[in-house]
DNA sequence: CATATATAATAAGCGTGCTTACTATTCAAG
DNA sequence: CTTGAATAGTAAGCACGCTTATTATATATG
């Protein structure tokens, strides 16, 4: 640690841990009334631009182990929000399609979601907002690159994202 | 949502919830080595400065439940880093306490954090850190302010943590 | 004093992530 | 075809957060 002029990057880690589970709190409280948790809704996200996948594939674009997505699915399933079908063409694969539910439900939670950002950046000005997402992205970047797990493979195939 | 000039604000959940998980993957793949988790490293931060405090403080100073400090407690009792000793004048109460062993490791452990931090930010320059600073302290501003739980009676005690 | 309320901690059980280990299936060599 | 490696999915069990409910103790009030 090089001296390091005393802004406080120090504290970083207990800032990004904070405003995570804020966002995350504060959207599952406007969610509550449709039974969809944040993970769930970034699942719903892959799902609903590639109807179909596969359950290992979701694994990467969500960066989470198969094990995760076969748990988290088994609970959306219950929900109705997904469902699993056969794969015809190997019997191994469970495609993963939202239901009419899910896509009912898609619209009204991004914009949902876009309200959290919105009330996370009052008073925050365009260039800064524009700063933040860029440094964020830098962080993604260096954190990704090199010893971590699986996720070399990936590059981030989506560009955009609620 | 509000027009919104298509920078990546739609993606701010997403690029939050990545960088804090990864941030914390890579602390732990650090920390793995001495058995500390990142919550209980954040903890022990708490009790490091102050010795003695009772859990349903902790509680408050993490924004975490009693409960979650409960077990959190419980696992960081039997790993050794903390002890549990009965208040003589309130005998509801459980004061912390930090092992030798846990001031032992609190210096390392902090620049190991430190570390990862630097590693985080390389290539963002230091007005770009300050903004991030910023930017993420308002977001926590405008999502502790009202409608969350318990987090307006505590302001934020402290100033800096590693 | 007695009773009611508030507070500290814990218990039980769930969601979402993990590691490790397993089954079923596919595919590549031989 | 058969063996062996790789892949898709799941099971079991753990960490760390939660909600709800319970126990023990303090404190306020009649």
């Amino acid at each position: 640690m090089p001296l390091m002029v005393s802004d406080g990057i120090d504290r970083l880690g207990f800032l990004i841990h904070d405003v995570q589970r804020l966002m995350r709190k504060r959207f599952e409280a406007r969610a509550s009334g449709l039974g969809l948790s944040s993970a769930q809704w970034r699942l719903l996200v892959r799902v609903a631009k590639e109807a179909g996948v596969a359950q290992a594939r979701l694994a990467e674009l969500l960066e989470i182990e198969p094990i995760s997505v076969s748990r988290l699915v088994d609970r959306m399933e219950e929900g109705g929000w997904i469902e699993r079908r056969a794969d015809a063409a190997d019997r191994r694969v469970r495609m993963i399609f939202p239901t009419e539910k899910a896509n009912a439900a898609y619209a009204d939670v991004k914009s949902l979601a876009g309200e959290v950002y919105e009330e996370s950046l009052t008073g925050v000005s365009l260039e800064d907002r524009r700063i933040l997402i860029r440094v964020l992205d830098t962080i993604v970047q260096n954190l990704t690159d090199g010893e971590t797990s699986s996720l070399e493979k990936i590059k981030n195939t989506e560009g955009r994202a609620a």
